[in-house]
DNA sequence: ACGTAGATGTAATGTTATAACATTGCAATC
DNA sequence: GATTGCAATGTTATAACATTACATCTACGT
């Protein structure tokens, strides 16, 4: 690593480093690579700390001097979410880093439509009895989604309600 | 109505007219307007009988000498959706027409990636699940999406597993 | 060192969704 | 019966999201 790139790629904020270590770590448990453009998307994810979308990503990453064409970041985008490194919100068309200890969740979010802010909540029995629903029906489960979108305390304080 | 129109506007199945006509009752009652064209695109959905993307209801638009502009059918669309005689299948980016007999429901749904057919369970529990925790999170919730995505038993059976 | 699978680079294109503004049609009021 | 107000529709253009296809490179196991 070069010296310039030291100072724009890495956070002060020393938790982000600390998970970007568990996911390498994780990583090479699971004999896959945890390559630098990975390794960079993840961090602007951990950095935004709120949904952000594709192109967002690559607009982050032209500051780095690496290639942003789209498939770069939806290819990234897929192994994260594949991993449970990150997850896709669907209402949104974009991406939050995962944020949750266990790696094999099926996750629930809580998501404002303003602000873009996501918090993972437990799933809880709920998870459970949609994907009961889908077994009934006789669906071989692939993916769960759970959201609530509405609008956050911040953004209620904002402004009336647009 | 002329002759030309009706052969190509209807339909053998006479649910598809008589749930055209509850819902020209409800929005009678609501006092809202249930026009040709959001008749029309609440027909193709109901017809349809699984998720279709705005595009595919501009497709089959086209046979009936009607506008076939892209707003056209989101502003339809929004109008369905926001009345619950239609929903949203985020996943999917895709519509189905609402098969369920109460008005006002939180749906979840069940769907196959491959075929997009769609159906739609009982929310029970989990719908309040999710609104709890979207309230502890101090959210004014607006929407919740949940959704079961895999692949159904008649896709199961035609292939291994893609 | 070599072959292979996985990862990355690039161009072009496909798909979904909305912004912005003009027009129509109908109903209430003057 | 003109005027105003409002909901719905028509139209153009473009923004935003996502994928296909193919070339090239690189890491890893043997």
């Amino acid at each position: 690593m070069t010296i310039g790139e030291g100072a724009f790629d890495h956070d002060e904020d020393p938790r982000i480093e600390e998970r970007l270590g568990q996911v390498a770590a994780r990583c090479s448990e699971k004999r896959v690579q945890f390559t630098d453009i990975r390794r960079r998307i993840l961090r602007i994810l951990l950095r935004e700390g709120k949904a952000i979308g594709a192109y967002g990503i690559l607009d982050r990453l032209k500051t780095g001097g690496v290639a942003t064409h789209p498939p770069m970041a939806y290819r990234t985008l897929d192994f994260l979410v594949k991993h449970n490194f990150a997850h896709k919100i669907e209402h949104l068309n974009a991406f939050v880093a995962c944020t949750h200890p266990c790696e094999d969740h099926a996750p629930a979010f809580v998501i404002c439509r303003k602000c873009h802010k996501v918090s993972e909540a437990v799933p809880g029995p709920m998870g459970r009895s949609l994907r009961k629903a889908a077994r009934d029906n006789g669906l071989h489960v692939e993916l769960t989604v759970m959201e609530a979108i509405g609008i956050c305390p911040d953004c209620q304080a904002q402004q009336p309600a647009p």
